[in-house]
DNA sequence: ACATAATAGTTCAAGCATGAACGATAATCA
DNA sequence: TGATTATCGTTCATGCTTGAACTATTATGT
């Protein structure tokens, strides 16, 4: 054989970790299903949670909570904005600034895009007990903050 | 509160699956970056490893174990199979397929790959004892099955 | 104060992924 | 056999995400 090293598969580590990686882009497709009545997409919906939850928030700060580019959210505003589901107002002490905030309108269809989410994250976390959701819960936080220290 | 519903922040199994996305993400952009030197993406990875394991695929079959639509692998082989790392023969029983498999530059590029990759889950799966890993990974492939069925 | 550096947001081109429509081949069934 | 249906792969238009280059504004250091 050509395996002069021990091959991914043989280790638990990597066997499981690739459950992991399947389980969450299944999961993240049953959402875009899920909210296409909503006419939201996941990465939308990620964004209004989080406005909801943190208003006033600056773009810059969105997109590191978010783990992606300044540009992405240049891009994903305008649509919401359009949909008068967000707001945009430039911070007054300092006007590099744009603060976000959820309308009436965002905030509503936050509330039925939450609990389509909800049911399905129900569903599909149902498999576990509480215990076991909790130890999950708290290896991937470890996992996320071992890769924000580089 | 315009909280008549139980917010999902206090749903111990949301904020636990939210955990699991955001270390998927996190994971996957970090595969991205160590991955960059030997000029592969992840999801090309994917097919390398699949091929790999099950040589002879079709076209179809791949599509499946990864998730994506067809037309997608369609997009992605080219890429490979100029970089002499896949090959592509039209089976002979069934004219419509195509058997995939790997050559040994493809193979040999996996192998490096493969090692990057490792070094990654291993830093990163290092925080869970093994009785932890391996009921996330039990856990992650019970959800995978429970949405392949619907 | 002034020059330099750092930060917030935007623009733009490129690469990927998706789903619908299509052509070619094979299977089913009358 | 002949007609219908199903399957495999491709094409194409669309939308999402990214990173680099750019503008505007603020901070820093001399």
């Amino acid at each position: 054989m050509n395996d002069n090293q021990q091959l991914p598969w043989d280790n638990p580590r990597f066997r499981n970790w690739v459950a992991v990686a399947r389980a969450c882009h299944s999961v993240e497709r049953a959402l875009a299903a899920a909210l296409q009545p909503l006419d939201l997409k996941p990465a939308q919906l990620d964004v209004l949670m989080n406005l909801y939850r943190h208003p006033g928030m600056s773009q810059h700060d969105l997109a590191r909570k978010l783990l992606v580019g300044r540009s992405n959210i240049t891009m994903l505003l305008p649509q919401l904005e359009g949909r008068q589901l967000v707001r945009r107002e430039s911070d007054c002490k300092d006007r590099r600034i744009l603060r976000l905030s959820l309308t009436s309108d965002g905030e509503a269809l936050l509330m039925k895009a939450l609990e389509v989410h909800m049911a399905l994250i129900e569903k599909v976390m149902a498999q576990s007990s509480a215990t076991e959701c909790d130890m999950i819960g708290e290896q991937m936080r470890r996992i996320a903050d071992v890769l924000k220290i580089d």
